[in-house]
DNA sequence: CTTTTAATTGCAAATCTATTGCAATAGGCA
DNA sequence: TGCCTATTGCAATAGATTTGCAATTAAAAG
């Protein structure tokens, strides 16, 4: 699976450096353990979404797989990861830069899997008319696209 | 789970009649089975999308899950059903009316799974954007939102 | 620097959605 | 009616994710 930053809109995140999601980790009152160490480190360095079995390979034997599922749990529940979905039914993750704006979209190539990220999304409009339309309020979303990547076409 | 149809912009979706998609089915060439004909109907008269475990229940005992699987997915793959994906790892389909335009999203209660149909979506100009910045063609997307329903707030 | 203790892990088993092999069954046509 | 192949039911399987529990370990206390 390839993959490519797109660098439109000067909006390549820059990750606040490792240690400062550890003194994060540890100000909630967590335990800085070896397993949550090297998912936390492993994560940060990569530039787009990962599953939780790649995760697992990647820091092998570092911890159980099993683990690296709780860990990623707890880190959504802490806000230090979003979760996506590429409709393969596999959940992805990346790391959220805290204080920045994280919201962002992917493309992915139907074909050769390879992902795009992409800061462009649809005007705020579009939120508050289906807001009155419905009556919903806190109204997020989840939007990703699909195509062919310029070498598959 | 509660649901409503959202009768903005004058798409309520009109169905074509049962009779249709069977004669359909069998112009493809395809047995018109009980499992099948079921199925039809029972996905017929839904206005939401639903999973193939709540089709199974609500046809109970005139065929196997299994097969409620298989259906759905050759239904999806002659354009009959539209496969919708709300975030908790369970597939729903829809029925997808012939000749109309289809497209729509959903809004879906985090509290209650309450869900809406939304018509609305972005203008085209943020596709071609995106096929430009990226060089990737025949680009497709799935949205879907989240919010609290006006029961819920 | 030990001791203590509760949080966390590893391992295995269990869940849950979805798919598949195969023998039995049933449409639809001659 | 009877044949032939598509399709089904059933059970087993696959793959992602969760969970129970005993063993381990980080971090605070002594």
């Amino acid at each position: 699976m390839q993959t490519e930053a797109l660098k439109c809109c000067g909006a390549f995140h820059k990750r606040a450096n490792l240690d400062k999601w550890i003194e994060r980790l540890q100000s909630i009152g967590l335990k800085l353990t070896t397993p949550r160490h090297v998912i936390l480190e492993f994560i940060h360095k990569q530039s787009h979404p990962i599953t939780n079995r790649e995760i697992y390979n990647g820091i092998s034997n570092d911890c159980d797989l099993a683990s690296v599922y709780r860990t990623i749990n707890i880190f959504i529940k802490i806000g230090f990861v979003q979760q996506f979905d590429f409709g393969d039914g596999i959940a992805r993750f990346e790391l959220v830069e805290p204080g920045l704006d994280s919201h962002h979209h992917h493309i992915i190539c139907t074909d050769c899997s390879k992902v795009i990220e992409i800061d462009h999304c649809f005007p705020d409009s579009l939120t508050e008319t289906i807001e009155k339309h419905t009556g919903f309020t806190r109204i997020t979303h989840k939007l990703e696209f699909f195509g062919l990547c310029s070498n598959c076409q």
